[in-house]
DNA sequence: CGACTGACAGATATTGAAATCTGTCAGCTG
DNA sequence: CAGCTGACAGATTTCAATATCTGTCAGTCG
C-alpha cells in the first residue's frame, strides 16, 4: 500500500481496513496497521472514526450491505412470486456459501466482526426480512399465497431457513446432502405458504 | 465430595465429572479435580476412561440422552399426529430454553462440550429426527399429512426449527417476540405437511 | 484555519519461564 | 491378583514482565 497522496476520506480508510483485516485477521488488525497502509499517522484515522469499534462497525455494515444489495434485484424480478421466493432463498444460500467456501479465513473474520456488532446485523436481518415481505405480499396479491400477515410469514421463512444462511452453520454447508436438505425445507415452506386450492 | 468408600465405577466418575464441570467450568475442569472429588488418585480415573476426551464425551452423551429421553414420551402419546408434532416441538424448545435460562454457565459448559464432540451431537440429532419421523409417519397413516418421504420431512422440520433448539441461538430465546416467532414457524411447517383437503 | 502529526497515559496483548496437567506404568496393598 | 497409587516425561496452561495498542491533544505545516 503506497501512500497515495489523495485526500484522506472515510471511504479510503474503509478500503484500507478491509485489506488489513484480510491480511492480518480480526485479532491482529490494529488501527496503527490501517494508518500505516494509508501512509498516515493513526491520529488521522481517529479524525474520521471516533473509535476502533466504530471503524469495525462501518466495515461490517459495508460488507453486509453489499450482500443485501445483490439480493434486492431478485425481489423486483419479473417472475411468479413462488419462483421469486425460491430464487431469492437459493441466491441467499449460494452467496453465503460461496463467501464461506472461497475464502474461509476472511469469512471467519467477518463472523467475528458481526459477532461483536449486534446492531449492524440486526439491521441487515431487518433489511432481508423486508425484501422477503415484498415477495410474499406479491404472492398474496396474485392469490398464490395465503398469508394473512406477510411480514410475520417472511420472518418465519427467514428464520426457518437459518440453517442455510446463518454463518454459524457455515462448516456444514459443504457436507453431502446439504442441497437436498435445502430443497426439502424450501419445498415445505412454499407448500405451507400456498393457498389451499 | 467426601471420599465415599463404595467401589469406583464409571457411573460415579461421570457424576463427579458433572459436578466438577458445574463448579469449575469446561476450561478448568481437570481429571485431577475429578479424582480429588472422588477421593482417589487420577490414575484410577484413567482405568475407566482412556483419555480425558473420552470422559468428556461420555458426560456429553449422558446429558444429551437425558434430553431425548424426556421427549420420547410425547412420540408415543395418545393424540392426533398434528398435536403430537406441535407438542414435541414445543417441548423441545421449552426444555432447551429452560436449561439455558436456568443455569447459563452450565449451559455454556455443555455448549463447549458438544462443540468439541461432533459425534455425540450427530447421534443425538439422528435420535431426535427419528422421533420426529415416527410422528410424521403416524400422520401419513391417518391421512393428516401428505409426506411422501417422512424421514426427509422430519429432517426438514428439525432443521427449520433450529432457531428454537440449537444452542447457538440460546441468547435470543429470552427476547420478546420469540414465542410468536416460534408459533409462526410451527404453523407454517404444519401447514406445509398437511394434506390438501 | 483546518488537516495532520507524534508524544503520551492507560488499557490490552505478547512472551517465555514456571507451574500444572495428561497419560503411563512399575510397584504397593488388601 | 485386581484395583489402586504416585512418580515421571512431555504437553499444556498460568502469570508477570514487557511490548504494543488505543484514544487524546497540544503543537506543526501548508
Amino acid at each position: 500500500m503506497p501512500p497515495t497522496s489523495e485526500t484522506l476520506t472515510a471511504e479510503r480508510i474503509l478500503e484500507a481496513t478491509e485489506e488489513v483485516l484480510r491480511r492480518h485477521g480480526p485479532a491482529k488488525a490494529t488501527v496503527v496497521d490501517v494508518a500505516r497502509a494509508l501512509g498516515v499517522s493513526h491520529g488521522s484515522v481517529y479524525r474520521h472514526f471516533r473509535t476502533k469499534a466504530a471503524l469495525r462497525e462501518a466495515v461490517t455494515k459495508r460488507w453486509l450491505d453489499r450482500t443485501s444489495g445483490q439480493l434486492s434485484g431478485i425481489v423486483a424480478a419479473d417472475r411468479v412470486p413462488e419462483d421469486r421466493l425460491r430464487d431469492w432463498l437459493a441466491a441467499l444460500f449460494a452467496a453465503k456459501r460461496r463467501k464461506a467456501g472461497e475464502d474461509p479465513e476472511l469469512f471467519a473474520t467477518y463472523m467475528v466482526l458481526t459477532d461483536e456488532n449486534g446492531t449492524a446485523v440486526g439491521e441487515h436481518v431487518t433489511d432481508l426480512e423486508t425484501q422477503l415481505t415484498r415477495i410474499i405480499e406479491a404472492g398474496v396479491e396474485t392469490g398464490d399465497f395465503a398469508a394473512t400477515d406477510p411480514e410475520a410469514s417472511a420472518r418465519a421463512v427467514f428464520q426457518a431457513t437459518g440453517r442455510f444462511h446463518d454463518p454459524c452453520y457455515a462448516r456444514e454447508w459443504e457436507e453431502p446432502g446439504t442441497e437436498a436438505d435445502f430443497a426439502a425445507v424450501v419445498d415445505l415452506l412454499v407448500q405451507g405458504l400456498r393457498r389451499a386450492p
